[in-house]
DNA sequence: TGTTAGCACTCCTCTCGTTCGAGTGCTAAC
DNA sequence: GTTAGCACTCGAACGAGAGGAGTGCTAACA
């Protein structure tokens, strides 16, 4: 079957309709509302036909339609008007932001909570993994008898600590030295390469022989090794409560509680960052892997330090979501944050992976 | 009207099936489950009683009654059972946490999850704040050209950093110097008195006379007075959304909103925390003075930093809580880290502020 | 005097049938 | 190719009725 740029229009006319009401939509409410030229009776076999392609299906038999992932999926490769970026609020907020010298970590947050509250949907951000920064400066501060603090300063200025135990108490002075020493050798390299290696080889040239300089240094290194903190940040998540796709509680529920399990979400999160290029992703409904996301879109954006991807902001909601105005707050927030995103792919930059949906 | 021994049998009979029914009480089944030498309908006189002392109410005419806020609060006080604290399964996942030198913060979240996990509660801690803190420690490290980090450790090892701007590009050295100057100056101090007079006092004995070195001092003190990051974790929310007293989602979500409000919350509970003794604070139901919280009940530890108490620990519930076990955690918790707690008051330590609840 | 059986009454909840209306598919006419 | 008309479907809304849990009151009993 041939796809006239009526059946087009028709489709449009769906989702647009279907987005504000969260209903199904018939064909005499199209007739009426956004093509008032044709009959509800002329709308009936297009739509008739829209089903038949699998853009569009029918909750039961004497309801109206709502469209489908794959009816989504041609509507935002297609239809979806892209221009529209700038006018948004986006940009002022996003301007209050900008001007400050600050640290990656809580700008992401920000942006986070920003993205939540424009778009009314829940975002989902995940923080750069240590193992995978480059280390900038490294301190180490005297904490107490047993203890000292370990202060990393990485890309984008991100602080992590953690705390070093000692097996003889230590003044900070030596403390300041060893620091020095550490940081002529480590930084610049990301904290994946500090491995055991690298420390072995540190000790033989500065020829360290006391042993309370070498625990030390292994302490340091079984940090830097076990200090996984993949975390992910969420915002907005109450919003879900407010969908109707949503009201009931139990849905709602275990949407939530997954959306909280920052493991899983890290997990999800991080498989889609490695298959996506430079641009936008969307994943609609289906197209999820996960079950509990099935009818759920999610737009995701990665963010880079240098030519690196280092993590992803996505925002996730129902698949009836707003995709313009969510593509526009994204695609607003990398003109405005050149520096944290790749700019490369422009207009057509989004992508999908692979269309292995599990629609009829 | 005199409250025999008899009345209180029943109060909590009504107090124990409401607990796991979430369903009004009659009096047919208090006699069947727990009062078995008794017949229904002296059951039911009783229970007029009850009511009539405003300690249950009757939803409507024909069902059985459910406790109110006072029945709940004579509960709490008098009838609770108060020994079984430790075969509770706290102590075994404490002892994980208790071994490790661990930052507060990150201690005081572990204690959050964990408390959540076991209660199926909601737990609201509100974190130290920085001015009230005091300094042990103090480290400026090297940024970039136009910043650099400030580094403090206070109190129970809580690492806070800071983007300081700069004039001019400092080497490590001497910011290492001015570090070690101001940790002179400053450690001991509550971060609340570095302010300005301070800061002039330190400039005048050091003959400060650099422009760079004046500035930077002033972004220090600048930062600190601004810093004031009263943070609140709130952990376990979506157990929220298992209760049958929130299957209304208007409610579920009024209620979920309110508590992931950070700076409510920390208005809520940080005038609670001025109000209460060294023991554990119960707030039920109406005796909350916030609307969203009229169905809820609140039992609150703070803890403390050496003689000051610094924060507070909340579980958050449907006003049908399992009080005696949520007290049990927490009394746990209490033992479990003596350093993070009051433990003058012992069994007795419940406090109430006052009673102005409003009940019929 | 306290306790209990009995009974009328209330009122919520559940179910079932009915109606209503939105929407469809099909057919025939334009 | 478009449209009017019509029969049909099916969910949502409504109301009546049954059922049941629970109460309060009264009268009898120990």
């Amino acid at each position: 079957m041939d796809m006239s740029e009526r059946k087009l229009q028709i489709l449009q006319a769906i989702i647009l309709n279907y987005l504000e009401t969260a209903e199904p939509v018939g064909s005499r409410t199209i007739s009426r509302r956004f093509l008032m030229d044709l009959s509800s009776a002329t709308i009936r076999n297009e739509m008739s036909d829209l089903e038949e392609m699998g853009l569009i299906e029918q909750p039961h038999t004497s309801a109206g339609r709502i469209p489908s992932s794959k009816g989504y999926r041609l509507y935002v490769d297609q239809l979806m008007k892209r221009d529209t970026v700038d006018d948004q609020q986006v940009g002022i907020l996003m301007n209050l932001l900008k001007d400050k010298t600050v640290q990656l970590d809580s700008l992401l947050r920000e942006i986070g909570d920003l993205l939540a509250t424009l778009t009314k949907y829940t975002t989902v951000v995940t923080m750069p993994q240590l193992k995978r920064s480059k280390l900038k400066h490294l301190q180490l501060m005297p904490l107490d008898e047993h203890s000292a603090i370990l202060v990393l300063v990485t890309d984008g200025n991100i602080v992590r600590n953690h705390v070093i135990p000692l097996q003889h108490p230590m003044d900070s002075t030596s403390l300041y030295k060893i620091s020095d020493v550490l940081n002529q050798e480590l930084s610049g390299l990301s904290v994946a390469q500090m491995d055991l290696p690298l420390i072995q080889k540190i000790k033989r040239e500065l020829n360290v022989d006391s042993e309370v300089m070498e625990s030390l240094l292994d302490a340091i290194s079984d940090t830097l090794q076990h200090a996984d903190d993949g975390d992910v940040f969420t915002s907005g998540t109450t919003n879900i409560l407010s969908f109707p796709e949503f009201s009931d509680i139990a849905r709602a529920r275990s949407l939530m509680e997954f959306l909280s399990q920052k493991d899983q979400m890290l997990h999800l999160i991080s498989t889609e960052e490695k298959t996506s290029g430079p641009g936008l992703k969307i994943r609609i409904g289906t197209e999820n892997q996960i079950e509990q996301l099935h009818d759920c879109s999610i737009v995701t954006a990665n963010y880079r330090y240098g030519d690196r991807t280092i993590g992803t902001i996505s925002v996730v909601g129902p698949m009836r979501m707003d995709y313009q105005k969510v593509v526009s707050a994204l695609e607003g927030l990398m003109q405005d944050f050149p520096d944290l995103f790749f700019t490369g792919g422009g207009h057509n930059a989004i992508t999908q992976e692979d269309t292995n949906g599990r629609e009829t």
